[in-house]
DNA sequence: TTGAAAGCGCTACCAT
DNA sequence: ATGGTAGCGCTTTCAA
């Protein structure tokens, strides 16, 4: 209600310039520490905070990052790492003063006209790239008008920004192992969004990670990802003739969505089909047993993400940031296969002749309660 | 990278006054048409957008709504509804030209100091108070700065701003007579964060519908409402000689903690017993059989919640903005209580003297499968 | 209808 | 060390 307390009326009560309380009060050298208690004084005295307004017009800064969910707003809910991402973001923004601007959801039109208006602005001092697509048609925008940016998981060639990555290859790797290990031969593939990098990227890991340890996935079914989705793959593949033993979703919502329709058909997990999801999300621990997984950080994405654009608002084009590799989420939905082939169980490893990797993996492997079922 | 274009660089390309690009611009009156295609299309043909800050100082509005989430930003993921009222907001915002600013998490040392520099600066025009608590110490805050709010579900006395409410009291009713009539006498309730209005809130509805159809709630668990917290409920609650047939929690996520616990310590859901939750969160569909709950409207409330804070933006206090009533998600976790009292079944109502609450009623109690056990 | 000019609140530069 | 002042890019008022 009281009016606005500006730099002028901070002046004038400690009897000194403008200018002297603008540097006083933002820490610049140039004001005697006498001058500077008083004008500090005078500043609380009236309550004076000063307009990111002013601040922002005149020295070119917004003090702000944007975020660009790149999906309609009605489906922000399905974005369940949004929340942990977003928090970490604004742990880091919050020690620097920074606030995270939401820029609008998908384009409508993509021409994205609403969308280049945001970014023109200067609204935003940067911002944040997610769910980056091929030819993402944000990049030449970006370029156009010259804001900086930083992408989350997004290793395409020739992306002219830097990026946030997270290693998942590893994880990946081992949980292919531990598939094949347990004897699955038929193994099928939930995908992600087609024109996410992401997503195409995670399917590639998969693809090479198996066929590495001897296994074709065989069938991929094309989907959003979504549980949805994973309910319609369960419905497709589990009433084949030959039901694959495991299935890999590229997202826990996919793969959460194939679990419960593929027990509504009378399939039990693990025990008659293993599965393995992608993301860590915090449903995953609804299912029992819980949700096998690759648990990535997003909160630490979010705040190395907002780390690197702070520092990219200065500098040039800056390097990638590794993040420690995603581990596995070990959870009790990957068993044994029924198919199995070669029934000798591993001998029992002893701790001296334990392979650290191969450890993890019998841990990997639950036994299935009713183990004593045929196979 | 192109230096920019300013509304100067217009009106010399267009050879009129700068205060004729903003009015043709702006559509404001007193242009003439022939002038104003000329000024369009020198804006075209520079790519011109006007700048947000040069317009935010002059105009003294931000074009920017604050959200505060008040929890710690590592606690986001928390709040599973999160991004779907996020969403709602947005979808509200963007055909307006505003966007959403994340105000910063919880403040560390409860001084909120860096939360009053947050609303003082000005970067908002005006904010959305979420997760209210009683007292909150926001809410004087904003009075002073005299900055607008929109309240979310926070129906507390002389709270000072518009709210959006959605009414749960219908369903919790409904609720509440179906887990009455299907036998339950021992029921528990898992509560919210204490200090939050709405928790408490919900437990006084949920307290008051039980007694009026002759239940009292007991045990009561103070809790935080999170996953673990239901698990540790389950834990406490069962392990006891008498444990409840039926549990409320005030939220999904404590709901699902208790079902998981439940489940491992060998109750059967909801044979052995009910769980009702709260919220809708799209978790509650991963638990089979599904989570019975109060399904909320987050995007709906947040979009209510822009359009009512954009318009506060103008108008002094608005009237408070109702919502259809919160739905019941069926979902299959109340069953028959085993202690039921009065064995008799409901004759089968036809279809003429079919009450059709309680014909929604009997649609609720999912008959268990295994229902000749003995009770 | 059009144009000139005065702010908006601040930063930063240049005198003093 | 301090004070004066020219912008930053826009809106808005007031003359012409």
């Amino acid at each position: 209600m009281s009016e606005r307390v500006t730099i002028a009326d901070v002046a004038r009560r400690a009897g000194v310039a403008i200018s002297s309380v603008s540097s006083a009060l933002n820490d610049r050298s140039g004001v005697s520490e006498e001058t500077r208690r008083r004008i500090r004084l005078a500043a609380d005295e009236l309550g004076y905070v000063a307009s990111i307004r002013g601040r922002s017009l005149s020295s070119d800064r917004a003090y702000a990052v944007g975020l660009i969910v790149r999906r309609a707003p009605a489906a922000f809910d399905r974005d369940s790492l949004l929340p942990a991402f977003v928090g970490g973001v604004q742990s880091m923004l919050e020690t620097r003063g920074y606030v995270l601007v939401l820029l609008g959801g998908a384009p409508v039109d993509d021409k994205l006209q609403g969308f280049r208006r945001l970014m023109a602005d200067r609204r935003v001092d940067g911002v944040l790239l997610q769910d980056i697509r091929h030819n993402d048609p944000r990049i030449p925008g970006l370029l156009d008008i010259g804001l900086p940016a930083v992408g989350i998981d997004a290793h395409s060639d020739g992306f002219p920004f830097p990026v946030v990555h997270q290693d998942c290859n590893a994880a990946i790797r081992t949980l292919a192992r531990t598939l094949v290990e347990a004897g699955h031969g038929r193994i099928a593939y939930l995908t992600g969004p087609r024109p996410h990098v992401r997503s195409w990227r995670t399917r590639m890991l998969w693809r090479e990670a198996l066929r590495d340890y001897g296994v074709v996935i065989d069938p991929v079914v094309e989907g959003d990802g979504s549980f949805e989705d994973g309910e319609r793959a369960a419905e497709q593949l589990m009433a084949g003739r030959e039901p694959p033993t495991a299935v890999v979703a590229a997202s826990d919502a996919a793969a959460l969505g194939f679990a419960r329709r593929a027990r509504a058909l009378g399939f039990r997990i693990p025990q008659d089909v293993s599965i393995v999801g992608f993301d860590g999300v915090p449903a995953g621990r609804v299912l029992d047993p819980t949700l096998t997984t690759v648990r990535t950080s997003p909160f630490l994405i979010g705040a190395k993400a907002a780390a690197l654009l702070l520092e990219s608002l200065g500098e040039r084009k800056l390097p990638d940031v590794p993040l420690p590799p995603a581990e596995i989420e070990p959870g009790g939905t990957i068993g044994p296969s029924r198919n199995r082939e070669r029934p000798a169980p591993p001998p029992p490893p002893t701790a001296l002749e334990c392979d650290p990797i191969a450890g993890t993996l019998n841990m990997l492997v639950s036994r299935a309660e009713g183990s004593d079922t045929a196979f």
